[in-house]
RNA sequence: GGGCCCGUAGCUCAGCCUGGCGGAGCGCCCGGCUGAUAACCGGGAGGUCCGGGGUUCGAAUCCCCGCGGGCCCA
């Protein structure tokens, strides 16, 4: 009887827990045990969505990574062999953004003028190293996400970079590479193209002029048309005007002047434009418009339209709103992506003045030099001067802006090599209908992205990145060579620089490259622009494993079972995967998707630098544990809803974390003293032979094996890790713990074996599920707690096989009696609370009405209820018979469907109160005996002195009780030598109480 | 302009698919326990389930129309 509790588990502290397990992962290597695989098991496959090896990781990438870990460290309990590798995006605009800040360039000339593309590219690829350390520590090994760092893939490493050549290698050789003009959004300070997925995600207001512009037409006298833009600037390119070819248009009497406005704007129209007398002489439809010919407003400053013959007059298009500006918009075929479209129809000149910088060249006229801002003022200006500005304003609205830097965009056409994956459309739904996507209900979302698919505009204007590997001919542009390889590089190269392959698969190296003459071409020039990163991430699916040699791993991963990023993947990493999966192997490359929501700060706003309210990883991690974290993150929000981070919410989970331990605490304390072996035990036994209640927690641990099941299943994690939690706190803290403290408590009782069993039982699989929520607690747990019980067990909680749902250790109808039982229990305390009788003086009677079906059932539970209620007897009859009389106090309520009436005896008499007395007696003792530190189970002697007659006689009549509880040898009436004494009152009556410690 | 989602207690959210009780945690109030103890437990108050209409014996739940908020696309 020397092990007494104390030295089992110590104090609840998930920092230092957390340290302790830290260290113990290391020393024995459980990471890496947990990853390796043995022979037979069935594979998990997981994808690792690469982040970006730039900036510092924030709550948001965490929530993410925590999301993986669970589901890995799951697969991994239920016995699959895991891959788990670890993988980074390092290269792109992002980082070729931060090294621009680090060396002082403002322009992308600079890079070449100042530093120099070799050291450019050497400073993005140390500031890969730079993050990828935060990235490794603070979002993997600090947060337990088990990942493989030694073997991440890497996208800037050669042999990754030969896969995306592979796949553009594949495209030409079946038609589906082509250099095209298009009009493109361009970042003018990046001086770059950008993709339809990076500029969905740049969406920002932005407040632009607004103005209106009078057109003069040709022929007539004095008639304009009135046009509305928002980009004056496009003016400078302008080609046409379109109309609605159904919308109405007045012939507007201004002055001596004719505007034509459409009817619908026409007020609003006057308004803004300051007139006061005008008068719609002539309404006309759009269609009747078409053809009439009009003088560009900008003819003497912009000269060069002179020369444009099929153009400036009036064309018609559906997408001509009437609802805003003035019904006529003005057409820049160079500048908007519905303008090009609808002017190659008319065979319009496409004329773009404007440099990928933002800059107009010599083919604008007087606005050669400025950028697009300036060019805007200026031809402002200019058409007040002429007196073709009919009104100037500013207008508030969505505009793209480029997602790294925060630029405005501008349209301009520009030539550029795309991917033809539009007639693939169908293909791309018909892949992903085999894909279970988590939330089910934004499929949707994919599919209507997939629907309206344009072409893949692969090029970038850029340096550090994936060099496209194509080649034209100069002599005759028209003939490609694409490079599929680095051999084949070497192979067909004439001159080679002199550097390592990583060089020469990057920009500026391989610019230097000379292919060999061919027969049809004397020479090979390469196209300047790299690949756009998401062809890199997309293509990880291969390239990961180096999986165009390494066949016999790539086939036992593809198509991998998982992957989960944001939501917002879905137009990046998730649809480029897809679309390369597709075109080479005809397949989506997963086959589960878990979409993630945005994290948001307390206040529910997006967090930005800009607000300053961005969580970032590391101060999160150093000041609140892991654990705590961890579950947190899982059990507040559904994945893929938006997370309201609040950190004061994590005290909460704390709290709850510390009823776990004392859990465990609880039943080491008993476990302990008397030396339980759970190796001696079976829980069948215990479930068939041990009490109701014992039955009835087994049956709830494997309930609750089932429902995890169920719920990861459905990816439904918060879920799951509620009812992890709820099972230590409600089921057993509140629950099971209750009902079995005087077994545990009392010597005597034999059968407090079975609820060892059963507890220990419950505590160990509770404890292997929460090894998925908080992996470092649960480890100390293992090794402190089920390794002391069991050191034959596995030896990491990680490294530990959860046992399946067994259908012979449940029992639906205990679980159901159960709930009932503590429906009455509660029922009872609110009586007491209601006559204000507290729980430690016993009552005389329970009575419980309920249904007829359920009296029976009930009735095994009765002692559960005496306890638990603390009343002396219990009656349970059926609904129509239980009958409360005037002594009694009763209450109505309903527990999982079934109506319950309870009523208590609120009636004490001298035999109640006797022992009430004897109660509240022994809650000093134990008060006593806490002050004094005594251990559990340590014999004291008792001296009382009172002289309240009710009291003596309460002492002599409990005597014996008293002394088992207090676990005292002796009980003395009159003072005594006593290590500690005290006098009390209770219930108004003055006690002395001295307590003296007997040597064990 | 199109698509999707959301609106339930003071706050954050379940419930809705598959119609039949309006729930949880936190906060607040009241109480208990003192052998899990720098803890812990019980009880209570608090609701126009956004508004309106419809279907139904019955609607938070299904349908329609509004209002408010968010996301995506244009």
């Amino acid at each position: 009887m020397i092990r007494c509790g104390t030295i089992g588990l110590g104090r609840f502290d998930l920092l230092s827990m957390e340290e302790e397990a830290r260290r113990f992962w290391k020393t024995r290597e459980i990471p890496r045990k947990w990853r390796s695989w043995d022979e037979g098991k069935p594979v998990f496959a997981f994808l690792e969505g690469p982040p970006t090896a730039n900036g510092y990781p924030h709550v948001g990438h965490i929530r993410g990574r925590v999301f993986k870990d669970f589901v890995l460290k799951y697969m991994r309990l239920k016995g699959y062999n895991v891959w788990a590798q670890a993988g980074w995006d390092e290269q792109g605009l992002p980082v070729e953004v931060e090294a621009e800040k680090k060396l002082g360039i403002k322009k992308k000339k600079d890079i070449f003028r100042i530093v120099g593309a070799e050291r450019f590219v050497e400073e993005c690829n140390k500031l890969v190293d730079y993050y990828l350390k935060y990235w490794q520590d603070y979002a993997t090994e600090r947060i337990a996400l088990w990942l493989d760092l030694e073997n991440a893939y890497e996208t800037r490493k050669p042999e990754y970079i030969e896969h995306v050549w592979y796949f553009i290698k594949r495209m030409h050789e079946r038609g589906l590479l082509y250099e095209g003009k298009r009009v493109l959004p361009f970042c003018p300070r990046c001086e770059t193209a950008l993709s339809d997925a990076e500029v969905s995600q740049g969406y920002e207001d932005k407040v632009s002029p607004s103005i209106y512009v009078k057109f003069r037409l040709k022929n007539r006298n004095n008639e304009y048309l009135v046009i509305w833009t928002t980009t004056p600037w496009t003016l400078i390119d302008n080609e046409a005007v379109a109309v609605n070819p159904e919308g109405i248009y007045c012939k507007t009497r201004v002055g001596d002047e004719y505007w034509f406005v459409a009817e619908s704007r026409l007020e609003e129209v006057m308004k803004n434009a300051g007139v006061e007398s005008w008068e719609c002489v002539e309404r006309v439809r759009g269609s009747e418009l078409e053809g009439l010919r009009y003088v560009h407003p900008l003819l003497e400053e912009v000269p060069i339209h002179t020369k444009h013959e099929n153009a400036h007059y009036v064309i018609t298009a559906d997408f001509v709103s009437l609802d805003e500006g003035t019904g006529l918009v003005h057409i820049a075929p160079g500048h908007g992506p519905e303008d090009y479209e609808v002017g190659t129809q008319y065979g319009l000149p496409i004329t773009s003045a404007v440099e990928i910088n933002g800059v107009f060249n010599s083919e604008g006229g007087i606005f050669r030099g400025l950028d697009v801002n300036e060019a805007s003022r200026k031809v402002t200006a200019v058409l007040r001067e002429k007196g073709l500005l009919v009104y100037e304003g500013t207008i508030v609205h969505k505009y793209p802006h480029c997602w790294r830097c925060g630029t405005p965009l501008i349209y301009r056409a520009d030539k550029q090599w795309f991917i033809r994956v539009s007639p693939y459309r169908s293909d791309l739904i018909k892949a992903l209908s085999d894909v279970a996507i988590y939330p089910k209900k934004l499929r949707a979302r994919f599919e209507n992205w997939l629907e309206n698919l344009k072409d893949w505009t692969i090029s970038r204007s850029r340096i550090w990145g994936t060099p496209l590997p194509v080649w034209v001919c100069k002599d005759d542009p028209k003939k490609v060579k694409v490079i599929g390889s680095i051999e084949e590089l070497k192979k067909e190269a004439e001159y080679l620089p002199d550097v390592d392959d990583f060089r020469l698969v990057h920009r500026p190296w391989i610019d230097r490259v000379r292919l060999k003459p061919t027969e049809d071409c004397k020479e090979w020039i390469r196209v300047p622009f790299v690949v756009d990163v998401w062809m890199d991430s997309g293509m990880a699916w291969m390239a990961s494993v180096d999986g165009l040699r390494n066949r016999k791993l790539f086939s036992m991963l593809y198509p991998y079972h998982f992957i989960t990023e944001g939501i917002d993947q879905t137009r990046g990493w998730f649809y480029s995967l897809l679309v390369t999966s597709v075109l080479l192997e005809g397949r989506a490359p997963y086959r589960t998707i878990l979409m993630q929501g945005l994290v948001l700060d307390a206040q529910g706003r997006k967090m930005s630098k800009h607000l300053g309210n961005v969580i970032w990883a590391n101060d999160l991690l150093t000041k609140h544990s892991v654990d705590a974290t961890r579950a947190y993150i899982l059990m507040r929000y559904p994945p893929a809803e938006s997370f309201i981070f609040n950190l004061k919410e994590i005290r909460d989970v704390v709290r709850n974390l510390n009823i776990i331990w004392n859990v465990f605490k609880f039943a080491d304390t008993y476990m302990s003293i008397d030396r339980f072996d759970p190796s001696k035990y079976d829980v069948l036994t215990t479930f068939n032979e041990g009490a109701p209640e014992d039955r009835w927690i087994i049956s709830e641990t494997n309930t609750l094996l089932r429902k995890f099941d169920e719920l990861m299943g459905e990816y439904r994690l918060h879920e799951a890790t509620k009812a992890v939690l709820d099972f230590f706190v409600e089921t057993l803290s509140h629950g099971y713990l209750r009902m079995i403290r005087p077994r545990v408590w009392s010597e005597e009782s034999l059968d407090r074996f079975h609820a060892y069993t059963a507890l220990y039982h419950a505590l160990k699989t509770g404890l292997q599920l929460l090894s998925t929520i908080a992996p470092h607690m649960a480890e100390k747990l293992w090794q402190d707690f089920i390794k002391r019980y069991e050191p034959g067990e596995a030896e990491s909680v990680h490294l530990s096989r959860l046992s399946e749902p067994a259908k012979d250790l449940t029992d639906e109808r205990i679980e159901k009696l159960m709930k009932v039982a503590l429906g009455v229990i509660s029922s009872a305390a609110s009586l007491r609370n209601e006559v204000k009788i507290k729980l430690r003086w016993p009552i005389q009677y329970v009575k419980v009405g309920l249904p007829r079906d359920y009296v029976e059932g009930l009735k095994e539970l009765k002692h559960i209820i005496r306890l638990l209620a603390n009343s002396k007897d219990v009656i349970i009859v059926s609904y129509e018979e239980l009958d409360c009389g005037e002594e009694e106090i009763s209450e109505e309520t309903k527990v999982d469907n079934v109506p319950l009436k309870t009523c208590i005896s609120r009636e004490l008499t001298s035999e109640l109160r006797k022992e009430a007395l004897a109660r509240e007696i022994i809650r000093r003792v134990q008060t006593m005996r806490n002050s004094l530190n005594l251990k559990v189970d340590e014999p004291i002697k008792v001296y009382i002195k009172t002289e309240d007659d009710e009291i003596s006689a309460a002492l002599n009549e409990h005597r014996e009780y008293v002394a088992s509880e207090v676990r005292a040898r002796d009980i003395m009436f009159g003072e005594g030598e006593a290590d500690l004494a005290k006098e009390w009152v209770v219930e108004g009556r003055k006690v002395w109480i001295g307590i003296k410690r007997l040597r064990s």
